[in-house]
DNA sequence: AGATATATAGACCGGTTGGTATAATGGATA
DNA sequence: TATCCATTATACCAACCGGTCTATATATCT
């Protein structure tokens, strides 16, 4: 069974992917989680701010993972990342567009406020960027050419996700899947001569 | 001089763009806005969601004519969004990264909480696209390739400029600049027999 | 059993939130 | 001058915010 502190992190890893950091108050963290509203401070000294930073790094490493699992799946990493956005675009239109984009919210409320949050963000987005770049260099890219795509990648599936979600439709993700797919073709064979 | 609902939009949109909806309160933007609190409610009687309304709006109309007068300053479409991207990256970095997409916050904050201010995004997001669509119709696109075109490019703007506020770095919105010029062009070249 | 440390309950704090009341302005019109 | 209406001042409200407190359980180890 999982632990109070586990249970907190988890719900607030959703709050914040749903409505943000300043819209999910500390009592509503507790009574989504189920956890004793005592364990909050006992678990997190450092208040709200602790909470969304390990939040955020939770989020970070379980978006990674899940990346790095479809990637390896597919021979081709322009077909890997066409699919990956077709799934996010599926959990966007299940969850009623009210989902998807763990880290954005979080990321742009805090550029102003909260260092260490945003920190967390940086490092995230950072780490997530490593994942892409790497599956990029395994099909034999090198990793001047390889980096600079993969944060193209990641910021248009940000991009992607935060329209489709506003639009009510998944359009702009299916759009940006083809056009990251056909982008990511061209620079690999550009480069092996296909 | 400006009139106090001026002042109160004004000064909205901009702590709108820089910090989000939860995180500006009434009292902030009286205080930045100069306007006197009486006035408020009297110009917005439907409380702070009209005012987030109307700024979200205005942010929207302002952003549409400075992106339409920059594209009709360059013949070529796809030099015309890679220039703006620049600029783009060059105010964000101005202002240390703390503004830049004026509507991706307030409308990530409202798709959950607020149907009429995530109206008034959506109703922004897709008079921008139409400006895009425009431009590339101009240029010879058919309006059925020219809207989705339009429609990813509004979507990478939006992606590298959070990735680029967040990460502390233009590199993200210059990535896309040579990413979108490029694909339009291809577009663009491929309808035309270039 | 006794002692010790972790974990939980839940009342409580000052401060702020969005929002409302009513009264006092001020300039235009008659 | 008297009237009128848009505008503004200011005090106020309940609700909620993040955060703190003390007392009590619940284990673990001696």
């Amino acid at each position: 069974m999982a632990t109070a502190r586990e249970k907190i992190i988890r719900t607030t890893c959703d709050l914040l992917e749903r409505q943000g950091f300043h819209a999910s108050g500390l009592n509503e963290i507790v009574q989504a989680s189920g956890a004793p509203k005592g364990s909050l401070y006992h678990y997190f000294p450092g208040g709200k701010t602790e909470i969304a930073v390990e939040a955020v790094r939770n989020a970070a490493e379980t978006t990674a993972r899940i990346i790095a699992e479809h990637l390896a799946a597919y021979a081709d990493p322009a077909e890997g990342v066409r699919t990956l956005l077709e799934e996010i675009a599926r959990r966007v239109e299940e969850t009623g567009y009210a989902a998807g984009g763990p880290l954005m919210l979080v990321a742009l409320e805090t550029v102003n406020s909260s260092e260490p949050i945003n920190r967390a963000c940086r490092q995230a987005y950072r780490h997530i960027q490593a994942v892409f770049s790497r599956r990029l260099m395994a099909a034999g890219m090198s990793e001047a050419a390889a980096d600079p795509l993969a944060l193209l990648i990641v910021s248009t599936i940000e991009g992607a996700t935060l329209l489709s979600r506003t639009l009510h439709s998944t359009q702009p993700l299916r759009e940006a899947a083809g056009f990251l797919a056909e982008h990511i073709r061209l620079h690999l064979t550009s480069r092996h001569g296909g």
